[in-house]
DNA sequence: GGTCAGAGGCC
DNA sequence: GGCCTC
DNA sequence: GACC
């Protein structure tokens, strides 16, 4: 235990960066805890604005938003009372309407070359504008409206407009619909839509897309063109200039921005496809569906580009009502690509069913010829049993190999197969695959709701039979035993003998050594000097080109490898390089962070067929890590930060003795690691599905389920998911996350959010002075990057009055002024004490200004305690100390502490006795009831906040 | 082997 | 009620 | 995946 040789270590470390006594999970963990000696100042709701943020503090380095707080500006407090011309008379217009075309025409020039631009096809969603019915948001718009996700999700298909009893107002142009004031029911955020159908209809003739000739696609009879790969291949042609088109009015700036992405990805593809077909056509990826040379890299090189805040964004909820489910290993969750040499034609039809297909087309091989080769009985143990199959694959894309060669093992060891699953023939479920598809597949929302005398078994139950206990995969389907309860450690041992057996578990079948091979020559990334590109960058991506950068990106090719994972949003081009191992964010072990981030968004990316509280243990380490400044050299190093064990210890070690490696000849059993561990996981689980799916999870709004589902509609950019193909339709905010993808997915400089602050606040006070306004979230605590703006807003009631409505005239006043933009969310009713609101804004007066996100919460005035603490976060935190609050009897939200809280445990979010509060004026009420030694905002990254209540 | 927060908005 | 987001 |  060197834990002394740490604890000094950390003690200097702080002394170094002047940080006052960090107290990091590491001190804590090491040191004895003690209470904290940082002065409990007045934290709770400074009364007036005194803090100015020090200038550019952090500005040297490219900051790294965790490397180090701002100390004394956490109060958030800053307020400008000139600053404002609080002039406005109102004339009502939508800002959007206003703000938009300018922004088009005026700003950037280049959009109006855009124009010029071949216009492919306009976008389905446009045309649905148009559609006489201004009534039916739904889906018919869509001329293509498939039901694309005929998987499990039940959307009625006709949505009934909501029930509504909400009335939200919000934007002015609420008002001009109603004139003043009164709440014109309005139809929330159907905005973009309400818009467009003011406008003539967009006449557009198109080109069609031309049909790719054949070599191009190596052959490929989708069987479904919805999830045809093929449709990626519509690129306008440089042929198809301008000729056909005729427009009826100037295309709005939706339309702008879909043409100018799609000429972006046009090109950028062309690029990319020169430099890497010879690759690209070296291996198929017969799970996603063709051999077709692949659309995947293409766009993932777009934007790989940083699809997800950097900063880690909480797991994702598991709605459930406790009882987690385990998600069981996924196993080797994609298809392996296959030589294309070795393809004959058969087998490439082959490769295009899908699993349920290729079993109805074993079976009817079989009714044809029982001595077919494909499937001639050539073992006994099934016979008898009715089977189905179930791979990691989801229903609707074509089985991968080991899917195939399963199914056929199973018929020709004598199963009947059952290519769905009928319960009343079905006498055992194989399957290999996580829990939640599984449910997909069995189209059950519980486990348990599968008759409990099917059996649901691993693979190894067809390979070695015997009782199906023996084989469980899931504990929340146990096989029946009569007389006889399965042993606990056996299934336990099979699931983690399933969980380690991950990628390779396939000796048994037939072709999976093969997998990827094209993986990267390369591991260069983000080649291109920031300074360089950066000025053209902004100035492109500013409003409305999402894809502006990836012009850039793709230039500099590396996301393509897909190891791009920028831990930063904006500044930050970590290094891999061995040689400057310290990267331009001060951090020694960013490079680890790479890594391991990579390797979660990867894992995140899998969804429902991943395990999201794996997902969390690498939010937790990656936010560990930030504030471990020494580098870390050795496994036991690794072991010693928190959160990390053994597991990921070796991935970290790996991690670092793979730069030393290629830096310095160290060989040894760390070698070997190398060349066995980490980097090959990262390479076993990056594929170009799932690269693609973390480019649609860095769409606002889209997250695992819903970039799957557009996966497996057959999207494969963002440029689909614009155009609808494949059926699906996108959100209002989803759009709004597609045309700002690159700003909303970068974070601002403090001083960004500072000014908009100042912006903002007097607006506020100006409705009502006596209001508290007050900027949370990361800015309070102190970070050199914020990625987003938090506002909170209470009222002291004391006067008999309180900000009910602030918030509708608040946001009415900044749209009218053009600070917010874009609305994401809006608040259930405006004119509760409580409301919430989500949107986009941007500073005004200039010209280049990115979009950002923003927030504002209003809460009751007694809550603010609670409140303050919650919006302050950090999100970790914050679940550890609700976490700390249950293990205490508590509970803790954003409203106050609770005690004797009783939750309805088939549905959790429903209290069946809503407790009495405990605390929630102040944040160290809450503190001290919770038995935590208050922490002031900047310490809240990740703090540990665990010391036992009652003692122990 | 059982944990790993709790809530609001949209669909 | 699922999914996403804070 | 980690911790208790
Ligand atoms: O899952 C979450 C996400 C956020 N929060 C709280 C804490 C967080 O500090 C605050 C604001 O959320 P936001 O997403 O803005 O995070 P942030 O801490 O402000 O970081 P960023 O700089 O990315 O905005 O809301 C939670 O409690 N749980
Ligand atoms: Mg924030």
């Amino acid at each position: 235990m060197q834990t002394m040789d740490i604890d000094a270590f950390f003690r200097e470390q702080d002394e170094h960066m002047n940080i006052p006594v960090n107290s990091d999970e590491l001190l804590t963990r090491f040191k004895p805890k003690g209470p904290m000696e940082r002065p409990h100042v007045a934290f709770a709701l400074p009364t007036h604005n005194d803090t100015v943020d020090p200038p550019a503090v952090l500005k040297g380095g490219s900051s790294n938003d965790e490397v180090e707080p701002i100390r004394p500006a956490f109060f958030g407090l800053t307020f400008c009372p000139h600053q404002s011309k609080s002039s406005m008379p109102h004339s009502e217009r939508s800002p959007r309407l206003a703000s938009n075309p300018v922004n088009v025409f005026a700003m950037r020039g280049v959009i109006v070359e855009e124009t010029k631009q071949p216009i492919p096809r306009t976008t389905l969603t446009r045309l649905s504008a148009h559609l006489p019915n201004p009534q039916s948001p739904c889906a018919p718009a869509s001329p293509t409206s498939i039901d694309h996700d005929t998987l499990k999700r039940k959307q009625s298909p006709t949505k009934p407009e909501k029930p509504a009893p909400k009335k939200r107002i919000i934007d002015p142009r609420a008002e001009r619909d109603s004139p003043e004031g009164v709440p014109a029911a309005k139809p929330s955020s159907k905005q973009l839509k309400s818009l467009t159908k003011v406008l003539p209809p967009l006449v557009l003739n198109l080109p069609i897309a031309p049909i790719p000739p054949a070599a191009d696609i190596s052959s490929s009879p989708i069987e479904d063109a919805n999830f045809s790969v093929l449709i990626n291949k519509f690129e306008p042609q440089e042929t198809s200039t301008q000729p056909q088109r005729e427009v009826a009015r100037q295309p709005t700036e939706y339309e702008l921005m879909m043409m100018r992405v799609k000429q972006r990805q046009q090109e950028n593809a062309n690029k990319k496809r020169h430099k890497h077909k010879a690759v690209a056509r070296q291996a198929i990826d017969p799970g996603t569906a063709g051999p077709s040379t692949k659309p995947d890299d293409d766009i993932i090189s777009i934007s790989s580009s940083r699809p997800a805040s950097p900063e880690i964004n909480p797991a994702r909820k598991p709605s459930k009502p406790k009882k987690a489910t385990n998600a069981k290993l996924t196993a080797r969750a994609k298809p392996k690509p296959i030589p294309l040499n070795q393809t004959v034609a058969k087998k490439k039809q082959e490769a295009t069913l899908r699993p349920r297909e290729y079993a109805e087309m074993l079976l009817e091989r079989q009714a044809q010829d029982p001595d077919d080769p494909l499937v001639r009985q050539t073992n006994h143990q099934l016979e008898g049993c009715t089977v189905i199959y179930i791979g990691p694959e989801m229903e609707n894309i074509a089985a991968s190999p080991l899917t195939r060669g399963r199914w056929k093992k199973l018929i020709q060891y004598g199963a009947t197969l059952s290519p769905v699953f009928n319960p009343e023939t079905v006498t055992h479920i194989v399957c290999d695959a996580a829990e939640p598809t599984v449910r997909r597949w069995l189209n059950v929302k519980k486990l348990s709701q599968v008759p409990s005398h099917i059996p649901i078994v691993g693979w190894t139950w067809a390979l070695r039979g015997g009782q199906p206990f023996e084989h469980a995969i899931f504990p929340n389907h146990m096989p029946e035993i009569e007389g006889f309860a399965p042993r606990k450690g056996k299934e336990k041992d099979l699931a983690q003998q399933r969980k380690r057996s991950t990628p390779v578990d396939s000796e048994d079948e037939e072709s999976d050594s093969e997998r990827r091979r094209h993986e990267r020559p390369s591991k260069k990334r983000r080649v291109s000097s920031p300074e360089q590109d950066k000025p053209r960058v902004q100035m492109l991506n500013t409003s409305l080109d999402p894809l502006a950068e990836f012009h850039d990106i793709v230039l500099a090719d590396l996301r393509a490898e897909g190891l791009a994972s920028d831990s930063e949003g904006e500044d930050s081009n970590s290094a891999t390089t061995p040689a400057n191992a310290v990267s331009s964010t001060g951090n020694p072990n960013q490079y680890i962070m790479d890594k391991l981030q990579e390797l979660m968004e990867l894992h995140e990316a899998k969804g429902a067929d991943g395990d999201q509280w794996r997902v969390m243990t690498y939010k937790k380490v990656l936010r560990a890590l930030k504030n471990v400044h020494r580098p870390i050299k050795t496994y036991e190093d690794a072991m010693k930060v928190p959160y990390v064990a053994e597991k990921t210890a070796k991935k970290a070690s790996l991690s670092r003795s793979y730069l030393w490696r290629s830096n310095a000849e160290d060989p040894g059993q760390i070698m070997e690691i190398v060349n066995t561990g980490d980097l090959q996981r990262i390479k076993y689980e990056n594929t170009p599905e799932l690269r693609t799916r973390k480019v649609f999870q860095g769409v606002y709004g889209v997250g695992p389920m819903i970039a799957q589902k557009f996966y497996n509609a057959g999207c494969r950019t963002l440029l689909d998911l614009v155009e609808g193909k494949g059926g699906i339709v996108l959100t209002e905010a989803q759009k709004v996350g597609i045309q700002f993808y690159d700003d909303i997915n970068s974070r601002m400089p403090r001083e960004e959010a500072q000014a908009l602050f100042d912006l903002i606040k007097p607006v506020a006070l100006k409705i009502d002075p006596k209001l508290e306004v007050h900027i949370m979230g990361s800015f309070r605590r102190g970070k050199a990057t914020c990625g987003d703006i938090d506002i909170m807003i209470t009222r002291d009631p004391a006067d008999g009055k309180d900000h009910r409505g602030i918030l509708h005239h608040l946001l009415k006043a900044l749209h009218k002024k053009g600070i917010i933009t874009e609305d994401l969310a809006l608040p259930e009713n405006p004119f509760d004490e409580e409301a919430i609101y989500r949107g986009l804004c941007r500073l005004p007066d200039r010209p280049d200004s990115k979009r950002r996100r923003i927030d504002f919460l209003t809460i009751p005035w007694k809550c603010r305690g609670a409140a303050l603490l919650y919006y302050t976060g950090d999100d970790i935190f914050n679940r550890k100390m609700r976490y700390k609050a249950n293990k205490m009897g508590y509970s803790l939200n954003q409203k106050g502490l609770y005690a004797g809280v009783v939750r309805n445990p088939s549905k959790w979010s429903e209290k069946t006795n809503t407790g009495n509060v405990i605390a929630c004026e102040t944040e160290e009420e809450i503190f001290a009831k919770l038995e935590i030694p208050f922490l002031p905002p900047c310490d809240r990254m990740g703090k540990d906040v665990s010391v036992y209540p009652g003692g122990s």
